[in-house]
DNA sequence: TCCTGCCGTGTAAACGATTACACCACTCCT
DNA sequence: AGGAGTGGTGTAATCGTTTACACGGCAGGA
C-alpha cells in the first residue's frame, strides 16, 4: 500500500504493540494473542511492510540461500541442472544465487568469494578444471559444500554425480557392431572426473572388446565449443582420420559439427558422431544425434538433498547415478523412421521430452 | 588460513588497533598510516577473515546486487541474456540473482518478493502475461526497475526491448517471394509487448504488400514449446492448411517442428518454417532454419546500464533495439551450399557465431 | 490466603559492519 | 608563544531484526 521503508519499530507503533510482539506473530513463534495478531497484521498490511532479510540473516546467522557455481551457463546441461536445482532448493525453502564459471578457475573463485561473503548456508560447486587454494581452504574450514557433476582429486567432499561407464560400453559396441574400427574420444579437462572417468571409460570398453586404443585418437578439449571443432580438425587431419567420433559433451559435439560440416563431410557417411549429454534439439539435428542422456533432474534434486542435509548438520554420502545410452541416426544406424509418426522416446528421466519443454 | 569465523573486532584486536581503522583499510576510505594498514592487512591474513556482507549490506543499505527475473531458464534465449547481463553487472561491480519465473506469474512473484526482502539495489524484470499487483506496487513504490525483452501495458517503467518489425516486413517480403502465399503467424501471449507487437508487425507486413490477413492463420501461444506444437496441430488441421509458419520464439519452433515431423510433414517441402529468437543449433538443424536474430548481447548490457544508471539516480530513457533476419533454408530458399566449406554467419552481435560459444 | 505455573508481553542486548564525532599530537604560521 | 590546521586514531551510535530474560496478571491447588 504505502511506502516500502517501513521497518518493525514503524509496525509496532502502528499496532500499539512491541517489536517483540511483531517479530513473534512475523515468524509465528511464540504464543501470541488473537487480537494482538490481527493488530500486527493490519499494521502490516497497511504500512506494506516487508522483512529486511539482510537485518534478519545478519540476527540469525542464516541466510536462507544456497550458492550454485554452474560450469558454463550457455551450456544447456547446467541450464537444465541449474533448473532443477532450484525447483528441489525452492521446495526445501532455500533460494539459490547462481554463479557462472565459465569454466574458468578465476571466475569460478570470484564467485565463491562473493558467495562466500554473502554467508550463503550452503555452496553447491560444479568445479572448474583446477583445484585452487581458495575452494580448498573453504571445504577445509566447514563450510558446506557439495560437488556436483563433477570432483576434484585430493578434497574430501560429498559428490552428487553421474557415472556413464555402462553408457559408453555400450555406445563403444554400437560403433563396433555398425562396423566402425577407428573410434576417437575427444574428452574434457583430465583433471576433472567428467573429463578422465570418460576417457577411462572409453578406453576400457575398447580393451575388453580386443580392440586397439589409438593413443592419437584421445583428444581432449576444454567442455567449449570452440574446443571440440579444434580437436576435430586436427583427428581430421591424420594420415588415418577416425571413421567415429564420441564428443565428451554437448558443446563439443556441436563444435564437432561444425568442423566436419565445414569440411564437407557427411555424418555417418564419412564419420559417425555421437556426445555425452544429451539436449532437447539433438533429435531435430541432421541426422539426429546419438547421445548418452544423463539424469539432470535426478543429479540437481539429489544435490540440493545433500547439501541441505549437510547445513542442517546430517550426514551425507556420495551419490552416484547413472547415465544411458539413446541411439538415433548419427552413428549409421539404419534410421528406422525418416518421418517418425510418433515421438522419438530417447529422453526419459522425467521431464524433458525432445524439445517439449515442461509439462 | 584459519577458521572462518573471525570479524572485524577479532581483526582489530590482533592487529592492536581499533574496528573503525580496520574498516578505513578494508575500504580505504580514509587515511590509515602505512603502518597500520600493514599490520591490518597481516591480522586479516592470519585469521583468514572475510568480510560479512550481510552485515555490511545492513550498515549501508546497499547489497551491490541486482535481480533478474527472467521468462524460463531453459529457454537459450534468456539465457544468453543471462549471461550478458551477468558480464555487464560484474564489471560494473554488481552481482546477479537470477530467478526464473518459467513463465508464471505467480513464481514471478515469488521471486521478486524474495528479491525484494533481500533488498537488492535494482530489479532487471523480463514481465510475464500479466500485470500481478505485486509488479504494480513494486514499481510504484520507487524500487529501481528495469523491464527487460518485453514490456506491460498500464505501467511507466524504463524499458530495454529489441523491435523486430523491420525484420519480420523481411521475412514476410522473403516467404511472398518464395511462393509461399498462406502464412501462419504464432505469437506468444498478447499482453506482452513481445507477443502483441510481432503478430501487429506480421499482419502490417502482410497488409502492406496487399495480401490478405486471415484470422485463423493467427495462432497464440506462451513461448513454450508444448505450446507450439499445439497451435501448429490446429493449423495443420485447417481445411486449407498454411504453405508457412513463423514460431514467435525458439521454444515455439522447436514444438512446431515436432508437430510438423510427427506428421511426416517436410520442410520447407510440405511447410516452410521460420523463427523469431536465433540460437546456436538452428544453423544444423534439418533444414538450416530461417530466423530473427535479437542482439541479444546488446540487450542485456544495456539493461545493465539502464538499471545501475537508475539505482545511482541519473534519468534513463527507453533503449529500442533492432532485430535482423538470417535466411538460412527452411522456407525454401535454394540452399546454395550443402556442405559450406564457410561459416554460416548467420549471428553477429559480436560473441556466439553458430555453435561456438565464446570467443 | 498464598504459592506455583503459565500465558502474553515488553525491554534490551546481541549480530558485524560503517561512520559521525571527538580527540590527540604535530607542524606551520604569524 | 599561541592558534589554526591536519593527519591518524578511537569511542560509540546505528542499521533492522531476533530472542533471552523479566515481569505482571490470572487460574488453580493446597
Amino acid at each position: 500500500m504505502a511506502e516500502g521503508k517501513a521497518s518493525v519499530k514503524d509496525v509496532a507503533r502502528v499496532a500499539g504493540v512491541s517489536v517483540a510482539t511483531v517479530s513473534r506473530v512475523l515468524n509465528d513463534s511464540a504464543t501470541v494473542s488473537a487480537e494482538s495478531r490481527a493488530r500486527v497484521l493490519a499494521a502490516v498490511e497497511r504500512l506494506g511492510y516487508r522483512r529486511n532479510a539482510v537485518a534478519r540473516s545478519l540476527r540469525t546467522a542464516a541466510t536462507g540461500t544456497i550458492g550454485l557455481v554452474i560450469g558454463d551457463i550457455l551450456n544447456p546441461f547446467f541450464t537444465e541442472l541449474a533448473r532443477a536445482v532450484e525447483d528441489e532448493a525452492r521446495a526445501a525453502g532455500y533460494a539459490v544465487v547462481i554463479g557462472n564459471a565459465d569454466e574458468r578457475p578465476d571466475r569460478q573463485d570470484d564467485y565463491v568469494r562473493t558467495l562466500l561473503e554473502r554467508r550463503v548456508d550452503g555452496l553447491l560447486l560444479c568445479p572448474t578444471a583446477e583445484v585452487t587454494p581458495l575452494v580448498r581452504d573453504t571445504v577445509a574450514s566447514g563450510t558446506p559444500v557439495v560437488f556436483l557433476d563433477r570432483t576434484l582429486p585430493g578434497l574430501d567432499v560429498p559428490t552428487v554425480r553421474a557415472d556413464g561407464a555402462d553408457a559408453i560400453d555400450e555406445l563403444v559396441g554400437h560403433l563396433l557392431r555398425l562396423g566402425r574400427r577407428r573410434l576417437a574420444f575427444v574428452s574434457g579437462p583430465a583433471i576433472l572426473s567428467t573429463g578422465r572417468e570418460r576417457t577411462d571409460a572409453f578406453a576400457a570398453a575398447l580393451a575388453r572388446r580386443g580392440q586397439p586404443v589409438r593413443p592419437e585418437y584421445l583428444e581432449a578439449g576444454d567442455f567449449q565449443a570452440a574446443s571440440g571443432r579444434a580437436a576435430l580438425a586436427r583427428l581430421l587431419d591424420l594420415p588415418e582420420p577416425p571413421d567415429a567420433v564420441v564428443a565428451g559433451d554437448n558443446l563439443m559435439a556441436l563444435g564437432a559439427l561444425d568442423e566436419i560440416r565445414a569440411r564437407g563431410l557427411s555424418i555417418p557417411g564419412d564419420v559417425a558422431l555421437a556426445s555425452y549429454d544429451d539436449v532437447p534439439w539433438f533429435p531435430h539435428l541432421d541426422p539426429p544425434l546419438t547421445a548418452i542422456a544423463q539424469p539432470v533432474q535426478e543429479l540437481g534434486r539429489s544435490a540440493v538433498r545433500a547439501l541441505t542435509d549437510r547445513v542442517e548438520g546430517r550426514e551425507v554420502e556420495q551419490v552416484t547415478l547413472r547415465a544411458r545410452l539413446v541411439v538415433r541416426g548419427s552413428c549409421g544406424e539404419p534410421m528406422t523412421r525418416r518421418h517418425p509418426d510418433a515421438r522419438d522416446t530417447g529422453h526419459g528421466d522425467g521431464t524433458n521430452d525432445e524439445g517439449s519443454v515442461t509439462a
